[in-house]
DNA sequence: ATTTTTATGTACTGATCGGTCCATATTATG
DNA sequence: CATAATATGGACCGATCAGTACATAAAAAT
């Protein structure tokens, strides 16, 4: 009944996350979006309404990706301790990797934006709460197979290693330094050990 | 010989901090920092030079202040460990009352320009480094007075320690929660015990 | 083939961006 | 009191900001 979409939406939108992801919200500007969406301005405004809320959609769409990912991992066929582990050795070697530095999108976003963008702010801390209860069911899968203590509190260990990850991020943004960061890794997985 | 600066240059160089402190770098205008600096444009460019100037200035003054009084809370006559404790009371504390979630200014920067910004990077870096170096000093005090095995590499606890403080201003940004922090302090400090 | 409906490209908006210019004000020195 | 030197206020700059208007394009439905 109507001209269909030349592009593909959901495409479109991982272009504008991985923009934010790199320069921040408030750096990226919408020509920047439009340049590298690969699109007009009419359509970008027809389909995603404004700057700021294609940011939202960004921030949702990597909480459906990434965060669920991770997720998706938790569920792997191995001792949770070890699934623990690997999360944070991936983290550090992710870093390393060319263009790694920029971190994770929900830390950023927290950082340059939840204070003052509310809409923005309850999407951060849903991710925010999924990789803290991802952490949860490590733990507790981890107590149950006898690699962690359990006279631990499962939940404190699941926020100490929600926290401690984004300290990483934190720490290689200023102060790259790979021995740095396995020194961070290690003393934080000491905490799972009796 | 000349007319005299009406304003304090470092009185007006931390209203500027404050302001890059709680709106960020991108995020804050010049017209924003004149009027909170209090001075006209031409005294602003006269004195500090650029926006992107007085924001390097900034942190450097931060290191100079904040910083450095973290580290000479690291002299005082008290158990080092204690010490560690108290520091990481603090924060929680810090960031619970009115506007303290803003954060630490260092890891602010870090986050949103550490990555594009050559010049500030250094600066947060040197920080950092002193932050670190504070921690050390803590940490192997800690070891002489017995509070903490002397096994443990100290550089890597002070590494450590450096990023789990960081982790939990991120972690109280993305989902402020004081039970949360408190299981993050509570955790992270049993690195020291043996 | 015409109509309906949505998509796209482009020109345009007022506001704000960081920054400059210059005329005037204010002081210390000679 | 004149001069030298810096400080200040405010008008002004081109560039860019996010966002809009509108005319045209394209496809599905009749």
């Amino acid at each position: 009944m109507a001209r269909p979409r030349e592009f593909d939406s959901t495409e479109a939108l991982e272009k504008a996350l991985n923009l934010f992801w790199t320069k921040g919200y408030e750096a990226t500007s919408l020509n920047d979006l439009v340049t590298s969406m690969g699109l007009s301005k009419s359509s970008f405004y027809l389909t995603y309404g404004s700057k700021h809320d294609v940011f939202l959609s960004s921030i949702e769409h990597y909480n459906n990706t990434m965060t669920a990912q991770i997720a998706s991992v938790a569920q792997l066929d191995l001792p949770a301790k070890k699934l623990i582990y690997s999360l944070f050795n991936r983290a550090v070697s992710r870093v390393l990797e060319e263009g790694g530095l920029r971190g994770c999108f929900l830390n950023n976003c927290a950082v340059e934006v939840a204070l003052k963008d509310g809409a923005a702010a309850k999407i951060i801390s849903s991710g925010y709460r999924l990789m803290e209860d991802t952490f949860f069911l490590l733990v507790q899968r981890g107590q149950l197979e006898g690699d962690i203590d359990t006279l631990k509190d499962t939940r404190a260990l699941a926020r100490y290693l929600n926290s401690s990850l984004n300290g990483l991020f934190v720490s290689a943004k200023a102060n790259l330094n790979p021995n740095s960061l396995e020194d961070i890794v290690q003393v934080t997985l000491t905490a799972l050990d009796n």
